[in-house]
DNA sequence: CGCAGTTACGTAACAGCGTTACTTCAACGA
DNA sequence: TCGTTGAAGTAACGCTGTTACGTAACTGCG
């Protein structure tokens, strides 16, 4: 093949093209060959814009974690602030089964042949955290949570939710209880779990659930 | 290298080889011709016995799991069932941290070469699970836990806990609450959520932190 | 005891992987 | 117009899982 000509923005094309072999084929399909073969270039190029696959699976990894932050900086505050911690949760989990290959990749569910993150790269998630940070303050605030420090409680639903999606991505959640009653189920126990009345809980559910957005 | 002796054993070997490099040198470790090497045999060693290593990492996570359910069928009921069910929470979590590398196999979380677990695999949690399913069944007979399936309610702790396991693994959890700290407040989170009362998980949580088994 | 038949295993090869010297050639400034 | 710079291609290295083929060892039968 003759020598193209010189694209600057190889690497962004580079990166589309990744996601979406990353997507169509998962994570055995993002090789650097394929991956040059699908944008007509060389496997070279990989190397001169990101100095290897890892550094591109990291690339992805930034633009997978900035995409969940912006969807979960959708979800608007209300009056109910316990509402507003389940349409993050609702949020997270959307997105998730949006880009379920590049979410396995992003928190390490996926190897991409012995492609490791670095610490950096896992202290994305606390920004992302932050709306839920803000609601679960808000909600201790209004009195629904117990006292208490809304970045540890914040985070353990994070944990509960990440277990969550990661065993319905991974095809765990099928019998007798599909992923949909657990997730419901959890967002429960978790509000109560936080000091929420168990009933008060029902409400807050059915708002959530009305909020919930379509497809990304 | 000449002809060995025909070794019946050779499976079990290859398996406890395959187990060793998995635990020492992780996922990536495990080739087969690193644990031919390793067992002085050639790679259709592995082929002849499994088929293939997706069979052999098959045997592993059948392994796993049956060690995890030894592990889990340890702990034995006591009058405070609310302990029981924490109890088999730091179970579930020594394990894992004993058997790291393998943990990661068994819920999908290191990619063998783009091996996959088959349906029928990971319907192996279903009867680790029972322990925890009966522990929860007692707290709720004990009034402790909220009238509801205990099948339910277990699941959905599991669910959060291999969250918590699956984010430690991955070295998620560094900022600014270690694991430690965020397993025993989400061990509290899920009895208050499950329908205890928040001061008995204290009493409870001191009780199960008790019966902490040593590493196996 | 001796001779098939079966099976376990090693050798060697194939395709594909990430990675990297080395080369070529386009683009740009003086 | 020429020299410099740097992006991209070619081809190779060592690694991977897998497999066709040959061989040697064990097993059952006469």
């Amino acid at each position: 093949m003759s020598p193209r000509r010189i694209d600057p923005q190889l690497a962004t094309t580079l990166l589309e093209a990744a996601a979406r072999l990353l997507a169509e084929e998962g994570a055995a399909g993002l090789t650097t060959r394929r991956l040059a073969a699908a944008v007509g270039a060389s496997t070279t190029a990989v190397y001169t814009h990101f100095g290897g696959m890892d550094n591109l699976v990291r690339a992805m990894v930034h633009e997978g974690f900035a995409r969940l932050h912006r969807r979960m900086s959708t979800v608007r505050a209300t009056p109910d602030a316990v509402a507003d911690v389940m349409a993050l949760g609702y949020a997270y989990r959307a997105n998730s089964l949006d880009h379920p290959q590049l979410y396995q990749v992003m928190f390490g569910s996926a190897a991409l042949g012995g492609f490791a993150l670095a610490d950096g790269d896992r202290q994305h998630g606390k920004y992302t955290l932050q709306p839920l940070v803000d609601a679960v303050a808000r909600a201790t605030e209004q009195g629904r949570f117990r006292a208490g420090d809304p970045l540890l409680v914040a985070q353990n639903m994070w944990i509960a939710l990440h277990g969550l999606v990661s065993l319905e991505l991974g095809g765990y959640l099928i019998d007798p209880y599909d992923a949909d009653v657990c997730f419901e189920a959890q967002l429960r126990a978790l509000m109560v779990g936080a000091g929420d009345e168990y009933e008060a809980t029902a409400t807050s559910l059915a708002r959530a659930r009305r909020r919930r957005s379509p497809r990304t």
